[in-house]
DNA sequence: TGCAAATTCTACAATATGTAGAATATAATG
DNA sequence: CATTATATTCTACATATTGTAGAATTTGCA
């Protein structure tokens, strides 16, 4: 029943709004801030000069609750909506999707552009980079290695 | 007035399917087999059970113009279409946009992903990447090491 | 039981993509 | 130069996504 997580990725779009909309990205950092809320907690987390009805703050959560983003629970007379994923375990998703996705695109691209975003980073997430891959490639070796022993 | 290549990246979908839609994949498919053709050309590359109108092909290679994708040319009575950009062009443009965005989005998880995705890969691949990464680190160490000495 | 508050339903707008009929334009040819 | 085959343009409908909201209906609580 629980809908899988599905999602675009916009390139020319920035933070959140790679993947949400406009509203939904609103949305889901007010929950992430606040935690459970009613579309009344939402709508007051609003600035005042922005008109937003009701109706349409409901829709949204009701879409995104259709969409895997968010549940939601009866208290009282109001439904309350959570996020399915805490921050770090939706950028996560996200990642991992879009990572597997691009590189099964084009993984000789993908790695040069990669290379070519991390070169114009700072020295420390390099040095990070190159120890993990080093490690992937060391564990890889031996798995290798003992794969082939084995045969 | 040439239209900025615009695109979403859908990481549920395979090959040209996660960036383009079906027909848009068909008729871009064609033009990089075939070169500069028009709309009879590429209709005539459908298998005969493919019912697709001229009028839906006509539609679609003039809003695959639009967005930045084709560009036409009338000779004699018909327009020819040919893509802006080869087949490694588009993947690299693609390659690059989404991994400066999905790096952008969550550098830490990208670093994770690619590199977990790395590890399945076969060792050449671990191998040329974690070279490429040296490299660039080490040019990195080369040029940070300099504007320090300056300053 | 009655009302305030919340939900559901429906609908419209814009954008993206697939699809095609009707009307119109145009090149080539007799 | 008129006819005709063919190509284009225009328009329009379908589905999907996202933003938006009014109207009708439901419901919890006082």
């Amino acid at each position: 029943m629980s809908k899988e997580l599905k999602f675009n990725f916009n390139p020319f779009k920035k933070g959140l709004n790679h993947v949400l909309g406009s509203l939904e990205k609103d949305i889901m950092e007010v929950l992430w801030k606040r935690g459970e809320s009613s579309v009344k907690d939402i709508l007051d987390t609003f600035p005042v000069d922005r008109n937003i009805s009701y109706s349409a703050v409901i829709t949204v959560t009701n879409r995104m609750t259709n969409k895997g983003l968010l549940k939601k629970r009866k208290m009282g007379k109001a439904y309350f909506y959570t996020p399915v994923y805490d921050k770090e375990q939706f950028f996560e998703i996200v990642s991992k999707k879009v990572v597997e996705g691009i590189s099964g695109f084009s993984l000789q691209s993908a790695m040069v552009h990669f290379a070519d975003y991390m070169s114009q980073m700072d020295p420390e997430k390099i040095e990070y980079f190159s120890k993990l891959i080093e490690s992937k490639r060391q564990s890889f070796s031996k798995k290798y290695a003992e794969n082939t022993k084995k045969t």
